[in-house]
DNA sequence: GTTAGCATGTAAGGAGTTACATGATTTT
DNA sequence: AAAATCATGTAACTCCTTACATGCTAAC
């Protein structure tokens, strides 16, 4: 029941893909990686066990893909309906994508499918993370520095940081007017229509 | 041999924080939480066991503490002379700290008892993989818009990459005026010395 | 012909996480 | 008295990583 934060995030990456349409193993493992978290890289020792350990979990069904003419036949994943419940709960379910760096990615980018409201949660409750991440660094900042090159580092992530808590507010702020606006949970297909998220710019 | 990043940088934290001073593991698991990456707090169910590879490996030596009146008597960890000749050997491998977000911030923290040579190879490496991965991010950048949120998501992630690469090249042209200046290595061991782990100030 | 890409897996080994177990001392 | 901090560990469970195994097709 436990699951890592990390295998977590995995199994939401991938229902989140199957959620588009069904994939074959070798495809989904390119998709994963082409997410806009570049350092991950998931390896396929990782992913067949994570979609045979779904498989037997009934969130994911394995058929096997027609076998056209001369090519390998190929094992097709769908999601099933307790597939997409489990989506749904793990998308509901903020808590993680708060705390954890990559488990915010993966639910960012799952944001276009998520509900309005959820979204803000993320986004808020990311936002008070890393304002209290920033705090303790600061504090950390106002003592003299014992190690120049430990002060540097300290000064660059606490700028970073406040950086992304600039990006978070512009996000939350544009949640809020298209909620405003929209009067009832405007975007959950999304596609065009509603204006996507502000740019802001910086430098 | 082979050993996880995620292992490889907690073996080095800990050398690092042992060869400034011996320490009992409950200080020794205070000072890493208090480490930049704020994110990552090492848990006992995984800092002891380290500790106990490392001293089976002669890296560590564990000197029962003098039991102060009262007090648990604390086991005192210190770094043996293989553990330091294993912290220079790890220092020196900077493949990982390009490639891994947690060690390059491991190895930077230690930066002061690292060779100017060292430094400048990992700042260079650590430059170099951040420079590819905003390409290949701008790359993506470049084609129209699927999903408003993953696109604001990558341009996101693309400014503050570019950021960091920033923080680096100055961090860099300061590595090389100082070695231009200096002649040889300039700083190497810093101030040794530090109170031991007995600093027992609460608030 | 040989590299590169497609395609699916398994096995060994090492590690991390959470929860549990224990007990003293200091603070509130 | 209760709660927090000091202090050291162990056990069960789960997972990831790396390397290996296999075989087909297309391009160079």
């Amino acid at each position: 029941m436990s699951a890592t934060r990390r295998a977590r995030a995995l199994e939401l990456a991938v229902l989140g893909h199957l959620a588009d349409t069904p994939l074959h193993g070798y495809e989904l493992r390119k998709r994963l990686d082409h997410a806009p978290d570049a350092p991950r890289t998931v390896s396929y020792g990782s992913l067949y066990p994570c979609l045979q350990r779904m498989r037997r979990a009934g969130l994911v069904a394995a058929d096997p893909g027609p076998a056209a003419a001369g090519r390998r036949p190929r094992i097709v994943y769908r999601l099933t309906d307790a597939g997409a419940d489990r989506l749904r709960r793990l998308l509901a379910d903020t808590a993680p994508a708060t705390a954890d760096d990559e488990c915010f990615g993966v639910h960012f980018t799952l944001f276009a499918r998520t509900r309005a409201e959820i979204r803000l949660r993320v986004l808020d409750g990311r936002r008070a993370r890393l304002l209290d991440r920033l705090g303790r660094l600061r504090a950390r900042l106002a003592d003299p520095p014992a190690d120049p090159y430990l002060h540097e580092l300290h000064r660059h992530r606490a700028d970073a940081l406040a950086d992304e808590v600039g990006w978070l507010d512009t996000l939350i702020a544009a949640e809020r007017r298209r909620s405003a606006g929209g009067g009832a949970d405007a975007a959950v297909p999304l596609q065009r229509g509603g204006a996507p998220p502000d740019g802001h710019r910086r430098h």
